[in-house]
DNA sequence: TCAAAAGTGTTAGCATTACACCCATGC
DNA sequence: GCATGGGTGTAATGCTAACACTTTTGA
């Protein structure tokens, strides 16, 4: 395929991502992980991710790694790098860099199986995770302050609701991921005054007065890796 | 060193880094490009970089690349990674991924020479450079992107000033960097009222009347890699 | 005295924050 | 009728943006 050669100084390394994955269950911030089943650090907790592929661009990986090491069924809402992690010693392998990606998960998909080489799978509080493998937990805490970030700026906390959802449910995701409490009255002046929002005029039934359902006005926008 | 070995399937990729080093020189930013002596793309303007070594770490490998490839003298004021690229056919010579890094340069570092199998190196308008190498121009824009996002974040734009600065000077890099003109009044009430600014008693003699001197006042702020 | 650049205040609009009570429904 | 959660408005404050003239110096 290449007549040109690489130059012989040329490191090369192990090339890997992981995923920090993120949903809302249980009016909390998990996040997915993978309980690992071979060396090093069998039987510990980590973020899912593995080696890229020959031929497989960054963001195939990523989705195809997710896949593969927790069974989620649907589609990530967002799915983007953030940081790259390459300390020389952070895998005792050998030379491993990992492009770190984050991605949203839309409600519902809470059934994960462990797959490939994981044992299992499931969701943690993001905010509080079990003990994990590698540099992860430091990787997991770049993600969360990433995710922050984006939330307000490009609408993210809707990737983590279904299509339809009451304001109170959207003010959670907004609390779950700051890790602090709104203003009611605030948080609705402010989302409502975007005019992203449209009433989808039904209501969904609960213990106190039911709450008006809206949906994402047909206006999408995509944010960029910024 | 490792007894652990990586599994067959990883993919062993070269790993790069490219630095988007930024000075202002003339009221303009300027970017710092090198011409290859090599292959590919020999003859043409690139952004400094190269292969990381073993067991070095990846900004290492970006200070190291910039001072052999352009034999600049000074310390970079900032050198932090931003995003990684790794298409799978940016490099024709085989699986190549760059992360790239955006460095900025005190004022006077303009003296550059050509190193390693570099032919030259100089400084180049950033908003208007020569035809790049690879996908640097989408590298570059990246660094653009998001040397604007620090510039207001993290008074970053006192980095490519000498210790003493005057406010006309100041408002001139964030013009530079942002592309845009700025008020006066605003952008001092702006900037002394955040308190980091003392002013440093003297005055510079020019052309017309002479302006305040300032410092940074010892509050120093070490941005995070957000 | 002229040219060139530095310096200086006020106003209007807008967004953000703080804050307490009534409403609709199921049990 | 009561418990539960949903829904509403206003006032104070702070930030941002627009805008024109005077001051100091060297030539």
């Amino acid at each position: 395929m290449s007549t040109l050669i690489l130059p012989p100084q040329a490191t090369q390394a192990g090339l890997a991502v992981d995923i920090a994955a993120f949903a809302m269950h249980g009016g909390q911030l998990q996040v997915l992980l993978v309980e690992r089943g071979s060396l090093p650090h069998a039987r510990t907790w980590a973020l899912p991710g593995g080696f890229v592929h020959l031929g497989e661009e960054l963001g195939e990986a990523a989705l195809r790694e997710l896949r593969v090491k927790t069974s989620v069924e649907l589609e990530p809402r967002l799915l983007e790098q953030f940081y790259t992690f390459g300390a020389v010693e952070r895998d005792p392998r050998g030379r491993v860099v990992s492009v770190a990606h984050m991605a949203v998960l839309p409600h519902g998909t809470v059934r994960v199986t462990g797959g490939g080489n994981a044992l299992g799978a499931g969701w943690f509080p993001a905010h509080t995770p079990p003990p994990l493998a590698f540099d992860h937990q430091e990787i997991l805490n770049h993600a969360i302050d990433r995710l922050q970030i984006r939330l307000e700026y490009a609408l993210l906390a809707l990737e983590f609701l279904p299509d339809t959802f009451t304001l109170p449910e959207l003010q959670g995701v907004y609390e779950a991921v700051l890790n602090k409490r709104l203003d009611k009255r605030n948080f609705r002046k402010r989302l409502l005054s975007q005019g992203v929002l449209t009433t989808s005029g039904e209501r969904r039934s609960g213990v106190g007065r039911p709450a008006q359902l809206y949906r994402k006005a047909s206006r999408v926008r995509i944010p960029g890796p910024l």
